[in-house]
DNA sequence: GAATCGTAGTTGTCTATACAACTTGTGTCA
DNA sequence: TGACACAAGTTGTATAGACAACTACGATTC
């Protein structure tokens, strides 16, 4: 490998991905083989193998062990979805982070919380309630459930320095989450604290939040509809 | 390689998300070197090469050369969020697609929708308003608008059989999306189309996307709140 | 006609080796 | 003290070869 040189199995790629973003080669086309790709670029199969594994497994081709290797059917647009922590988020964009904390109690869960946070119910559990502003205009509400056991120090904490996110990311580690995202109208409670009117619709996230074998955390997070928005992009 | 055997470099990388996912080893903290890992597993460097080579595409580790491999800051949580053609949607739900069409007109475009589509003021543009139906219940409004020169027959297809996203998948390869999901309150029309009242909040996802060096189409694309949810999850 | 077998072609995994490129710390020299 | 050189350790890329596992298809057999 010379300096500033293109990797081979990049090459390889690219070659691929232009056949397929020109319309040369279309969805469920087959693609050369391994075999093939080996002699017309003089380089060794494992090379090749690279190359198709990692088009692979971003989803531009479908390979089958003894059939071949054919372009995806693209039928789908898949993208990805950052969710970030909201301190980091305003602070990027160069602006100030600051917390209204509403709520920081110990309390018992009922049927359905209980369910979905895997404890039975009436068990004790943390919740929290904080409004996230950006230059003072608030954002985000933010309620939040919290296992007591996946985080014992959870309302030690001092939220006006440190985000639950944040405290949860780092006492327990992230293993797997889900999410759901819908619009909705806030309750007076939500409408009131985030300065909005009644009527005006807000995204609103579920998101469970699993470390380990135990469900972390079960937040809903609301957003002024006019406030905020979801963003992503997806390159082939 | 045995048959049913778990391949090696599926091990190391078991292994060490392990030690990431129960927190025995936090962000920023160094992941044993390819050639410790080598010895300990008793395999070649480019089996482990493989696992952490696939561990940092996944956004685990981070790997710089020359210096080591260490577990990422994963202050982040990145999902994939799959945007599919209603009508794959609806049928795989094994409920009944249809479509009511409003409109099929080829106009010229305004200043600020020439400019997303990366046309003159003025050109003429394809647009289509649609209906969709789920077992008769609408649950997508489609405005869409459509730059002739990546899908010339686009004015000709019979709506209630294919839909506008299938179409143009087949005939402008994708090679770039973007999209923004906000929520929003229906205009009047929107409204008497979805079957809902004025005030209730409604998902409104903007797309654009891009074939080749041209901007294919944008279409915004309402969903009626109650009836629709983006959902989402994520793994470690 | 239906079932079975075999074979060629394809991908999946793994090894041992090699060299390049980069990072980091240490030591030398001016 | 500062600049530079060097070496050890690390990751990045590539090769040639090997065997396993699977698929598709044609030929054979019943």
């Amino acid at each position: 490998m010379k300096k500033n040189a293109v990797p081979a199995y990049e090459q390889v790629k690219a070659f691929i991905k232009t056949h397929i973003s020109t319309g040369q080669w279309k969805p469920g086309d087959p693609v050369p083989s391994e075999a093939t790709l080996m002699q017309q670029f003089g380089i060794s199969r494992m090379t090749v193998n690279r190359a198709l594994r990692e088009l692979a497994a971003d989803g531009l081709v479908t390979r089958v062990q003894g059939s071949g290797t054919r372009v995806a059917e693209l039928h789908r647009i898949s993208s990805t979805l950052k969710i970030r922590d909201v301190r980091d988020e305003v602070v990027e964009r160069g602006h100030l982070h600051s917390v209204r904390v509403l709520r920081v109690v110990e309390e018992k869960a009922g049927a359905e919380l209980a369910r979905s946070l895997g404890l039975r119910s009436g068990a004790r559990v943390f919740h929290t309630v904080l409004v996230h502003l950006e230059n003072g205009v608030p954002i985000q509400y933010e309620d939040r459930h919290v296992n007591p056991a996946a985080a014992p120090q959870y309302l030690g904490v001092d939220f006006t320095q440190t985000t639950p996110t944040h405290h949860l990311l780092d006492h327990a580690p992230l293993t797997e989450a889900s999410y759901s995202i819908e619009a909705c109208l806030p309750t007076a409670l939500e409408a009131k604290e985030l300065g909005i009117a009644r009527g005006e619709p807000c995204l609103s996230m579920q998101r469970r939040t699993v470390s380990g074998a135990r469900v972390a955390s079960v937040a809903r997070l609301l957003y002024p509809g006019s406030r905020y928005s979801f963003t992503g992009q997806f390159q082939a």
